[in-house]
RNA sequence: GGGAGCAUAGCUCAGUUGGUUUAGAGCAUCUGCCUUACAAGCAGAGGGUCGGGGGUUCGACUCCCUCUGCUCCCACCA
């Protein structure tokens, strides 16, 4: 049957997932094995793969396969995360789509909707990783809303409640007027954004009449000019001491306030005068703490104005921002605007400005927890890859603060805590629980008397339980609870692969949960990957539309390929700079390979001829190249370097394999293969499918299944990862040698436009070893290989050296005298430049004195080989002068 | 403003405690080939003095200082 000479990756991908399911190769239980334990980063419930997925989850899937072919028992637990202001703000969106307003409608009619979203949307991204190949253990799949999720979660917020270490305050937040909800410092992004600087005209005010005097106030807010409750100078500054004691006059709504002073204003800023503005900004908040100032709200949680601002009540800030420009314009109290840019903080899910307001919030105090989190990463119990990032976990760790955990949404785990009529709180895992609670202090409670604070928790208030939850639900909450046996064997996980900019978010969090709970690491190792960029190295993203769609290019070259290209150019840490040719070279790989079995599968079996000398020696030495690769790779994988792991395997693929060795023991066209070299042939080929699977599980499985004979495994992806066996340096060293001959022989018949075709003779002066001669007469098409002394000495021809040896190939006529001395001159005008560097040190005294002995013993062999060389090409010299 | 990191061929990156033939790889480029596995291929070649300057050392891409450029993190002045 004929067989493509192109690799179709369409044919095989489903089919050969489709089969590794059915298996349940996939699926872990605990067993007597070593295991070896991934948990995904949940991916938000309403995404869809992109780039950073598509990176990120195949380099969990080639730990993963790894260690399944290295015998442990290998556990991918995959699930999706609620994601409470994500999803939230798509469901508002479709419900607003429908006609419907969240504030119309309950919370259970929002959650109903909410739950018959993500039956419809949730887990499209999951779907979408089985196309990439992913080998997670689907019977596991988590979601941070199960059920018993929720009790993980809700006994967590228990446990620290009653440890003390959450507690109910009025903080300045950061607000996010598009979604409702205060949202955490490490969400909020600051931009640097063109705005304006206000200088206003604040009158001093007598009997609460403007006087002639007045100040003026530099701001970028003049919307909240309302909420101000002082004005605030330096003490020492000499502009302002007829200030001291005054009070000035709001514009536009002449309110009476005090001047202050307070060190924290710069005089250099501005006018030195601030205004003070508490309830707007987080400084003058605290100054007004200092000073005991009111606080005066005058923003509401879609942040327009309020009644209390007076003026322009229900207009948004933006535009009331606008508006009192040009009412203070009007009033003459605008002496002039001036450009400013200044960081201005966004929310990351919505991107709307971030408000600073004060809020009733839930906060859980972390200063204690940070320590051990904190340790087990600098004494490296828990291993950062790579290990620059320890640097900022310490600084971040070390400034930990309150964790604001209350969300003012409705989707995720709604907060504990009851309150009672009298206000009081009880914090409990249920209603009953809290009933039971609440009647201790006041016996005639009913259910009704309760209600439950209308909140939920943040999300990272879950997914911080992630490598805990997903083995043992009941665990979280209950740190002296013994652990069921499937958290008992697979936890602590064992690598987890995810983004530096959920170091603090998720990683550490985890950390401290772990060490909470479990009293112990969540997992060994931290990869942290880079960003995935286009080439021009902007982040990828929608607004931009730089990503690609993942799906589609693992249509067009192959789930494989995708992973081969994106593996390439990605070492940890590292942004990667995606491009589609990286993608390309990844398919043209999975071609290379099928290309490679379309030879081997078509030769015939000949009994009845001997092996050659040539595929003798071929096969020796790529067994030992074989050898000495999985050396090499298996040091790759111990130091977290999968790029450089795969570029070896790939250079051992194509060039060893395909260009060598696949070369050297070619039947001649129409002959067949001696069977002793077809088995050593196809053992081969089928050790390093086993290589290459965790990097290309498709096509490896595919021409496994054609290639394995006496099968013990149904599949290669249960089979086992190949091992090092002892290999002769010597004999590689020799063989490097014929492959340099046969290069400088196929470069010669390039500059001679010599064809291959052509025979040519060659004489040799060295010691190369004389079994090998074969393998250079097939490879570079020689006829006879004699010694140098077998020469006529009026022959001309072409010379070179490989090594110390001499190689001398007779070109009668062909060849240019002053050509090949302009050769030579070369080569020796570098060899003495290189000689001379090499006397240089070692006429040193003081390198004689200091240097290590093998040191000088190099220096020295150096030196005795230049010369060699040096006096060899001299004699050629002559010989072509003649 | 504070802190961290990076700067090596056209591009993306290796270069392990300073010494392994005057720096390696992949891609791209150039040349010659449609050779009976593969043109998504084969064979061969060219290309960098390791950002600039200074220092330590017998010896520096590798250590120190400095300048320049870029990136990230943290904080933030109204």
């Amino acid at each position: 049957m004929e067989i493509s000479t192109k690799y179709d990756p369409s044919l095989t991908e489903d089919k050969w997932y489709k089969f590794w399911l059915e298996k349940g190769y996939f699926h872990s239980e605990p067993n007597e094995k070593e295991p070896y334990t991934v948990v995904i980063p949940p991916p938000n419930v309403t995404g869809v793969l992109h780039m950073g997925h598509m990176l990120n989850n195949t380099i969990q899937d080639v730990l993963v396969r790894r260690a399944r072919m290295m015998g442990k028992n290998a556990c991918w637990v995959p699930g999706t995360d609620h994601a409470s202001i994500a999803t939230e703000a798509k469901v508002v969106a479709k419900l607003k789509e429908m006609g419907l307003e969240k504030a119309n409608i309950t919370r259970e009619e929002f959650l109903e909707h909410a739950w018959e979203w993500r039956e419809k949307h949730g887990g499209i991204i999951l779907e979408q990783l089985k196309k990439l190949g992913a080998s997670c253990d689907w019977n596991r799949t988590t979601f941070t809303m199960d059920p018993e999720y929720n009790k993980s979660v809700i006994n967590t917020f228990v446990h620290f409640y009653n440890k003390g270490l959450i507690y109910r305050g009025i903080r300045m937040v950061n607000w996010d007027p598009e979604g409702q909800t205060a949202v955490s410092d490490e969400e909020v992004i600051y931009k640097e954004t063109p705005s304006k600087l206000y200088y206003l005209k604040y009158f001093i005010s007598i009997d609460g009449k403007p006087s002639e005097e007045y100040v003026e106030i530099a701001t970028t807010r003049p919307e909240t000019i309302m909420a101000d409750t002082a004005v605030c100078v330096h003490p020492n500054d000499p502009r302002y001491t007829k200030l001291k004691g005054k009070k000035v006059l709001i514009p536009l709504i002449n309110k009476e306030i005090p001047v202050i002073e307070d060190e924290y204003v710069l005089m250099d800023f501005g006018t030195g005068c601030l205004k003070v503005t508490p309830a707007h900004d987080i400084n003058d908040y605290e100054i007004g703490i200092r000073h005991n100032l009111p606080v005066i709200d005058i923003l509401d949680n879609y942040a327009r104005l309020n009644e209390k601002a007076q003026i322009l009540i229900g207009e948004e800030r933006f535009i009331a921002r606008k508006k009192i420009v040009k009412m203070l314009q009007e009033n003459n109290q605008l002496v002039k605007e001036e450009q400013y840019n200044s960081q201005v903080g966004y929310s990351e899910r919505t991107n709307a400005v971030i408000e600073p307001k004060l809020s009733l919030q839930w906060f859980l105090k972390m200063t204690e927890a940070a320590k051990p989190a904190l340790e087990y990463v600098m004494n490296d119990t828990i291993k950062l890859i790579p290990d620059k990032f320890k640097n900022t976990y310490r600084h971040w760790m070390e400034n930990v603060k309150d964790w604001c955990i209350s969300r003012q949404l409705w989707w995720g785990q709604q907060i504990p805590a009851w309150y009672m009529p009298d206000g009081k709180i009880v914090v409990a895992a249920d209603k009953d629980d809290a009933l039971a609670k609440a009647r201790l202090s006041y016996p005639d409670l009913t259910e009704k008397d309760l209600k439950q604070d209308e909140d939920v928790v943040d999300t990272w208030f879950s997914s911080w339980l992630w490598p805990i939850s997903v083995f043992d639900p009941t665990k979280p909450g209950f740190p002296d609870k013994k652990p069921n046996s499937e958290l008992a064997y697979y936890y602590p996980t064992n690598d987890l692969v995810t983004a530096p900019e959920i170091l603090f978010f998720w990683v550490a969090r985890m950390i401290m949960a772990g060490n909470e709970f479990c009293g112990d690491i969540p997992f060994k190792n931290v990869y942290l990957t880079g960003i995935v960029r286009d080439k021009q190295g902007r982040k990828m993203s929608k607004s931009l539309g730089n990503s690609p769609d993942p799906i589609k290019l693992m249509e067009r070259y192959g789930a494989d390929g995708v992973r081969v290209g994106m593996l390439l150019c990605s070492s940890a840490g590292n942004d990667i700079l995606f491009d589609e040719s990286q993608v390309e070279q990844g398919r043209n790989f999975s071609n290379k390979i099928w290309n490679a079995y379309r030879l081997v599968n078509g030769w015939t079996i000949d009994k009845d001829i001997e092996q050659s000398a040539q595929a003798a020696a071929a096969v020796k030495w790529f067994d030992g190249t074989l050898s000495e690769s999985l050396e090499t790779i298996n040091d790759h994988f111990e130091k977290f370097r999968l790029s450089d792991a795969l570029m070896h395997a790939y250079k051992l693929f194509w060039d060893d394999f395909c260009a060598w060795y696949l070369e050297i023991i070619k039947p001649e066209f129409g002959k067949g293969i001696d069977s002793k070299t077809h088995e050593a042939t196809l053992e081969l080929f089928e050790k390093l499918l086993r290589v290459l699977h965790p990097f290309m599980p498709f096509i490896t499985e595919e021409l496994w299944q054609h290639l394995a004979k006496n099968k013990n495994y149904e599949s290669i992806m249960i089979s086992e990862m190949p091992t090092p066996e002892k290999w002769s340096k010597d004999y590689a060293a020799s063989f490097e040698l014929v492959k340099s001959a046969i290069v400088n022989i196929r470069n010669i018949r390039q500059a001679k436009a010599i064809s291959p075709k052509t025979e040519l003779n060659l004489f040799v002066k060295g010691n190369l070893d004389k079994n090998l001669y074969c393998v250079i007469r097939k490879m570079a098409n020689i006829l006879q290989i004699e010694d140098m002394s077998a020469k006529d000495s009026g022959q001309t021809g072409n010379s070179f050296m490989v090594g110390t040896s001499e190689f001398f190939i007779p070109l009668e006529g062909m060849v240019n005298a002053a050509e090949e001395l302009n050769k030579i001159d070369t080569e020796l005008k570098h060899l003495e430049g290189f000689l001379k560097s090499v006397n240089a040190k070692l006429n040193n005294e003081k390198f004689m004195a200091n240097a290590a002995e093998n040191v000088k013993n190099t220096e020295l062999k150096k030196r005795s080989d230049a010369e060699e060389k040096i006096a060899k090409l001299l004699k050629l010299k002559e010989e072509y002068s003649k």
